[in-house]
DNA sequence: ATTCTGTCCTGTAGGC
DNA sequence: TGCCTACAGGACAGAA
């Protein structure tokens, strides 16, 4: 089976939920196929470091998830663009899937297979978060009280850049990525190429209210499958069904029936009404 | 310090 | 069928 992954916050919290079936398990060995996924730690330390630890939690900041293992120390999975964490029954003489590219054994005779086809995730191994540079810069939770008015007035006043932009900086806000970051900007009927310091109180409030409103309800349609991203039992996320404005370019807006524009900001497409979006 | 651009990779879809 | 280009839910380093 062939799965593409390709995860903000909603995505990232329906597989942690899922992997919490792996509390108390314990990891037997893990086997690296790409030695480019562990970035801060050779596959040979990372063995050493990991084996014969038992997982005591698993839990998840911005859109990265955190293995917490007996020894108090951290094991980090970024999933980049098409990162996968599948959990498999162990079965003799069946190849992986050709993304594989580290698989953790486990004690209750399965597998945790990381899948990773252009291999921009990322396997880390520390004792302290802030080891890692991502972990040590990471901003607020967007569903997380700080994720205030007050914290983003504060913050806009000195970025000119684009609100969009702005979204999607982890420093910021950490697990809104490029489908979100549209869909929250529609809801709030904001222009993304708004500059951020130009946003007014009640902009900034219809920020807030849309960018939980929409990460929560995706959550509980756990995520957004925009292609063909299958959670870790393999189910499809329900999301993309109600997306509003990604992935709609040419065709007419839900509200006012313009046609909807797709721009390029940061190397990224943008989805956004010319008309409801000002 | 902030912002912008190029880059890391592989695979697939669409045009000719 | 095949070749070529564009594009893909992310995050960095280095330049401006």
């Amino acid at each position: 089976m062939v799965n593409k992954l390709m995860p903000e916050l909603p995505e990232v919290e329906t597989i942690r939920r899922d992997l919490q079936q792996l509390k108390g398990i314990k990891i037997i060995d893990v086997k690296v196929i790409a030695a480019r996924v562990c970035r801060n730690i050779t596959p040979e330390k990372l063995a050493i470091r990991i084996k014969n630890k038992i997982i005591s939690d698993i839990y998840r900041r911005g859109k990265a998830l955190v293995f917490v293992l007996s020894d108090k120390k951290f094991l980090t999975v970024q999933l980049g663009m098409t990162g996968q964490l599948l959990v498999k029954s162990k079965q003799k003489n069946v190849e992986y899937d050709k993304a594989a590219k580290v698989v953790f054994k486990l004690s209750n005779a399965k597998n945790l297979i990381y899948n990773d086809q252009r291999m921009f995730g990322r396997i880390c191994a520390v004792d302290k978060l802030e080891g890692i540079d991502y972990f040590a810069a990471l901003g607020v939770e967007p569903l997380g009280e700080q994720f205030n008015v007050k914290y983003i007035s504060e913050h806009v006043a000195r970025r000119s850049i684009p609100v969009k932009v702005l979204l999607m900086d982890q420093k910021f806000v950490a697990g809104i990525g490029n489908i979100y970051a549209s869909e929250i900007l529609f809801e709030a009927g904001i222009d993304p190429r708004k500059r951020s310091s130009l946003l007014d109180a009640k902009q900034i409030s219809a920020i807030v209210k849309a960018s939980k409103r929409i990460l929560k309800e995706s959550i509980k349609n756990r995520g957004t499958t925009f292609r063909d991203y299958r959670d870790a039992s393999g189910s499809k996320g329900r999301f993309a069904e109600k997306l509003k404005v990604y992935g709609r370019e040419g065709l007419p807006c839900i509200k006012c029936k313009t046609l909807i524009n797709n721009i390029v900001q940061a190397q990224r497409s943008t989805f956004y009404c010319p008309k409801c979006q000002i």
